[in-house]
DNA sequence: CTGAAAGCGCTTACAG
DNA sequence: CTGAAAGCGCTTACAG
């Protein structure tokens, strides 16, 4: 089968006006019989005008449907109520709910959202990126998860207002200049790693997200191998690393292959649904004969079958905080919202379970 | 286990430079001695420039590492290099497809886009919806996809350049002013059906997603029941209706308890995941005791097990058609692009099989 | 409390 | 081919 889509309309093309139809702070003035300098005053709210002209101006504001020139705006106070995200992806789970965290604050607070993705880390990626930010004018917000966004995090000239939500703090402290975010992966893969121990498992591998540094390993993996060591568990080989199901796939063909693997954490919950089919091809039962584990719980891991057993990352709330970070820059002055903690929670469910006798 | 995350930085605010720290066109006039206007040329590559004096120009240009303001540009050309998309969601599979194919055609183009999630479909969050489009100066993309995108791109006003990606042309010709894209959802969702009933189905029941107008249904729960009338097959009344797979776990415990049913088309994948789920959990095998289809191909329906039969949709190419809708508006002499055929794909995997004996 | 002036950084006719 | 002037729509001191 084969259907065609459709375009229609543009048949007669709406002239692109040379300029904008709106009305203008004079036009209000003319109608309000005062001068623009007045009309500019009411609409900034200033305390210094009379109730009376005050009415008179808004009147004549509703009455012409007057909406200020955000570029015009924008030019005379030198900033631009903007934020623009640049980010690697925009699909994957922990990118798209960081992201709409993210909007939502900015919506919240009035703020318009700029969004561009990265199309790679060489440094001419690295500097179109950064360039296309510094023009937009407002305020950066980088969602470093991966190589590319950390690249232009790092590249991000001094002086511009930025924030980040990052998979980990940099293993130097770098001056702490500006506001960085993150869940403790670490931390939670470790616990992840716990529990699967003690659930009678001799050890527990591991299919990794990448790193965001190059030569690194990803903090889910330094948790996962963290728990084992001080379990005196062996530490296995990598298992193959990616983002998707079918990175997840290919690396849970070879892991089907060995009978000695009876547990696998997975570094996001599209490698392990990956992992979870190719178990099933192999003849492999989940859990029965392994245990495959996610991270990040998102919206299909409860409804897979096996369900999923995974860890929570509250990654709406991290896309907040970080536009409260960069906020901060932006406005210095502006109420600044009580984070509430950035949590990871074990979720189990039934892809976990006890190895086969 | 609860892991708490963490926020770093900001220890010293970056003082918000009040005014863009960036040298100016007069800035790079002065380092090439010649006046600003002449510099104004060169960046805009007038023909009526000097070889010479461009070549100074822009060595000054680079020397100084001038960029030039978007916004005074855009204030003194009256328009912005920029399209806000605005939509009810950005994490769903078909909006965040659409969103992606925007996005790039936009970078690929050299257009900045601005995003803004719609909050509902009330009157107020219309209007601020389209004033926030407006505000923002450029032109407009809306994923019309359900009730809240439909009555947005309802309430644009006119002449502002727009575009929209909708779920099916309007019922009525509406003058086709702006143009509109879209996928032969209705056909498609036909062909699915009938291929249904060729395996042997008496008929298919049908969980729905929302439809984009108040009263109506979904083109794909029209080309569903369409198809059935043809077939002489009973139209089974609606099975429930939703987006994700909660929603489509309540409508599969329903159907998982009718013994006649065979056979279900999902609205989309999260629904199908859903119903696969209730399936299993009420004991009936998919596909050896019911078929379960889904529309959309996201990414995971592969890895499902069983792998989920659905229909392939090309969002992402759909959004950079609806983006080069609006192009043609915004930049008539732009290279209109070819736009390749938007197609649906029946793609046939585990989980739909010949009805039980 | 309100107006007149200057300026944000650029572009667009208009002269020359 | 190049400069001087005016303007985009707003804000910000400065007078009064």
């Amino acid at each position: 089968m084969d259907v065609t889509g459709h375009t229609q309309g543009s048949g007669a093309p709406t002239q692109p006006p040379r300029r904008r139809a709106g009305v203008s702070i004079r036009d209000v003035a003319r109608a309000a019989g005062v001068s623009y300098q007045t009309v500019s005053r009411v609409i900034n709210e200033s305390p210094s005008v009379a109730p009376h002209t005050r009415e008179r101006v808004l009147a004549a504001v509703e009455r012409l449907g007057f909406r200020r020139s955000a570029t015009a705006h924008a030019l005379a106070v030198g900033q631009v109520r903007t934020v623009t995200v640049l980010t690697g992806n925009t699909t994957l789970y922990g990118y798209a709910s960081t992201l709409r965290g993210i909007e939502q604050a900015a919506r919240a607070t009035g703020y318009a959202v700029g969004i561009r993705v990265l199309e790679g880390e060489s440094p001419s990626d690295v500097r179109a990126a950064v360039q296309h930010a510094t023009d937009a004018g407002g305020g950066v917000l980088v969602i470093a998860y991966d190589r590319a966004g950390q690249a232009v995090w790092e590249a991000l000239p001094e002086g511009l207002p930025a924030a980040a939500a990052v998979e980990a703090p940099a293993e130097v402290a770098d001056g702490g200049a500006r506001p960085r975010v993150w869940i403790d992966d670490r931390a939670a893969a470790a616990e992840a790693t716990r529990y699967l121990l003690a659930l009678g498992h001799r050890t527990v591998h591991h299919v990794a997200i990448p790193a965001s540094v190059r030569g690194g390993s990803s903090p889910r993996a330094l948790g996962w191998s963290q728990a084992l060591r001080e379990a005196g568990a062996v530490v296995p080989g990598p298992a193959g690393e990616g983002w998707d199901a079918t990175d997840g796939h290919r690396a849970g063909r070879e892991l089907a292959r060995d009978p000695a693997v009876t547990a696998v954490l997975c570094g996001n919950d599209d490698l392990a649904l990956g992992v979870v089919r190719a178990m099933h091809e192999a003849g492999r039962s989940v859990p029965a004969s392994v245990s495959v584990m996610g991270f990040d719980d998102a919206p299909h891991a409860a409804f897979l079958t096996p369900a999923l057993s995974t860890v929570r990352l509250d990654f709406a709330q991290l896309g907040r905080a970080c536009f409260h970070g960069l906020l901060t820059q932006l406005a210095p002055d502006a109420p600044s919202e009580e984070a509430p903690p950035l949590t990871a929670t074990l979720v189990r469910r039934e892809s976990t379970a006890p190895p086969p006798p």
